[in-house]
Order: structure tokens, then sequence, then C-alpha cells
DNA sequence: GCCACAAAGAGAGCAGTGCTCTTGCTTTTC
DNA sequence: GAAAAGCAAGAGCACTGCTCTCTTTGTGGC
């Protein structure tokens, strides 16, 4: 029942956006609007959950892009595109997670977990990269930031230096502005066509930046 | 009275977001909400109203930032991080012109003018640099979308080339997935001290992408 | 001074929303 | 078979955007 809650509530998603009415969720499944709020206590749970779905199903299909593809650059370009092509095909499930938040709303904890998947498997690409010693050597970064990204890389890059984090952070980053930017319309009367290729030419210069090759 | 009106939307904005209520404004000025509607067709139209604002005050923001600054990097460091400044300053406003797109709400043609001058700026920094010859030669873009690049190169940054106009446009999207990131909660837990440190590596990053120096 | 007209606001009302509370029904469990 | 638990329905509250009609207010012309 929940999950076919949240099936409807997804295609909901699609014309109303994030303020999806669970009244018309409730229509559609041909039940009281009250029904369902055995199954969400809240329409920010029911968001929630769509939240966690979306960043799962993300995180799987980065995941299976990767998988099997030889060579760092082509991995990360691997794992960027996927990202595109799900945004492109949710559009409104990407501005859920990406998009601006919901106002009212607090992501609860359990977003976190599903919600690192992807600059997870990015900064792994970059760590088997270092290790294998495929990265040259960078001077090294001062500053307080410098800090915590070597607190960050101690966590899930193993021996990376800060910059390295940095710029695959720097790279996460970028995808997601050139997504959100595709997305969003802001690329309108600029690049209407090959967005694709703009789209891999920003992310060779990201991965170029964190010397992926 | 428009101006009134603008001035206490964008205090809800402040605490609603986007999903502003129009009879809390209309309470808040001591009218009816009825009233409301002899000053703004709608409540998109009010919307639409405090975009353009924003997208204005943010454009004047950066070109003043930009003034007197020499330098090609300094100028571009000036601008992306007054921008950054602006947005910490007003996030729902940031929210409102760079997040995701209001539910149903479609932008009307005049907020693609005041919605440029930003992109514009960066434009003329580069295009200057471009012109007096301090960008280095970079291998000529090929594809479907450096024919585009070169045309918006043609409308707005002269003879300069299509690699250099799409690194441009690069760096204005790193620029605003990195506010974005920031701004709506992606880098918790990761960069939360000198965030203005990692953002400046990354504008720099973006920069060097450009020729910029 | 007075009338006429237009602008500005007030108020009621419609359909919709999230959410709560009470009531009723059905299915399971003992 | 009776008690208990799970599930759904319905009414209702306070709120929303928006429209309609009505009333007040201010101003220009004579």
């Amino acid at each position: 029942m929940t999950e076919e809650i949240k099936t409807v509530a997804r295609r909901h998603l699609a014309s109303d956006g994030a303020n999806l009415s669970l009244r018309a969720v409730a229509r559609d499944l041909g039940m009281a609007s009250s029904a369902v709020y055995r199954y969400f206590a809240s329409r920010d749970e029911l968001l929630t959950a769509l939240i966690i779905d979306a960043y799962d199903a993300l995180g799987a299909a980065a995941e299976h892009a990767a998988e099997g593809v030889r060579g760092d650059l082509d991995r990360w370009l691997a794992v960027a595109l996927a990202v595109r092509d799900w945004a492109l095909a949710e559009p409104h499930q990407w501005a859920l997670i990406y998009g601006s938040p919901v106002p009212g709303y607090q992501a609860p904890p359990d977003t976190i977990g599903p919600a690192t998947r992807v600059i997870l498997l990015i900064a792994a690409i970059v760590r088997e990269a270092y290790e294998a010693g495929r990265i040259p050597d960078q001077p090294p970064l001062t500053g307080r930031y410098a800090e915590e990204l070597a607190a960050v890389a101690e966590q899930f890059a193993g021996r990376a230096p800060a910059r390295l984090v940095g710029a695959a952070m720097s790279g996460f980053i970028h995808m997601c502005g050139a997504v959100s930017a595709e997305l969003f319309g802001q690329l309108t009367n600029g690049v209407d066509e090959d967005r694709r290729g703009f789209f891999e030419f920003q992310m060779r210069g990201a991965a170029a930046f964190a010397g992926l090759s």
C-alpha cells in the first residue's frame, strides 16, 4: 500500500512538483485523504520517502553506469552522464533532492545515507586512481578549508591529499550545477541542441582539475 | 504601494519560501487580500516582480564588485565572491531565481533581461582578456555544441573562440552550483567552517579552465 | 458648492489544501 | 463466538488563491 501511494505520488510529482496534493493522490487511489495518514504521518513524511527513493535510484543508476568501465576518466564521465540521464528522465525527482529545499521542510537524518551514494562513488574513483599512482602530484592546499578537506579525505578517500578531495567535491558540485542549470532553464538561448556535448565538455574540465585521465 | 507590497512579500519570502501567502502579506499590510489584486493580477505576477528585482539586485551587486578591480582573475573572483555574498544574505531570493522552478510557474519574457546580467558580466571579463591577448591559445572545440557556443560568442563575446565561451559558461554554471550546494545543504558534514575558502578554490579552478590569470 | 466618475479597498464566497477527530467496518486473534 | 486490532470514511477546522459585488474615498469639471 505504501508503495502504491508512493507510485501515484511520484506521478503527481511530475505534474505538480514538490507541492503535490495529498488529497489528489488519495483521490487517484479511490480512497479518502484521511486514509493516507495511516501510512504517512504527514505530507512531509511522504516527501521524505520520495526523497530517499530518489537518492537511491540516482545512486543505483550511477553505480550501475560505473560498473565494468575501465579508466579513471571514463568512469567519471560514465557516472556524470548517468546522473544527467537520470535527471533528464526524472526532472522533478531531481528538483526534489538537488533543487531548492521545500519551505518549512527539514530533511530527516534518514536521508543523509542515500544522499551520499553518488559522492562516495566519485570519491572511490579518485581514491583508486590516486592509490595506483595515476594522479600527478599537485602543490598542497593551505588554509582552514584544506584541513576540513583533509578530515573528509581521512574518512572516505584513504590517503588522498586535500587538494584531490577538494577537486573531487568540486567536480561533484559542478556536475550538480550543470544538471540543474540544464533542467531549470538556465541554458535556454545558449546551448539548446547539443547539451549533452556541452555537459561532457564541462565534466572533462572537472576531471582535469582533479588530475584524472 | 506596489513597492510596499513587494517589501512585505520579500519578508515573507524569507520565512515561507516561494509558497508565500498573498493573504498573509495582505494581513501584514492591514488590508484585505482582494485589495492586493489591484496591484498584482495573481500570486505568480507578484513572484515575477520579486524574481526580476532579485536578478537586478544580484546583477548590480556583481557589477559593483567588479568595478575598479584590475586583473582578469581578480575581477572574476570578485564577481563570484560577490554573487556568493549576495546569495548568503538573501538565500530565499537566490532560491527563487536559481533554485528549482516554482511548480506551474512559467517565467515571463520580462525576466530574461535581468537574468543575463551576471553571465554578461562574466562574458565581458573573458572577452576583454581575450582581445588583449592575455588568454593562452587552446585547441579548438569540435562538435555540435561548439557551433552553438560560437553563435553565442558572436552575440556576446566578440571574436572569442567557442572553447573560451564554453569555459566562461562552465564557470558561471559551476559558480551557481557551488552557491546552491552551500545554500541548499549539500556541503553539510563536508566543509562547514571555511566555505568561503573552498568556494574560492573552486572558482580559481574554473578560472584556470578558461585561461584567466 | 455640487455632481459625476474613477480608483481603491472591503467582504463574502467558491473550490481547493493539510490535518485531526470520531465513527464505522472488516479482519485477525484468542 | 467474542474481543481486539487494523483500516477506511466522513465531517470539520483553519488556511489558501482567486472572483465577484458592494461601498467608500478622492478628484476633476461645471
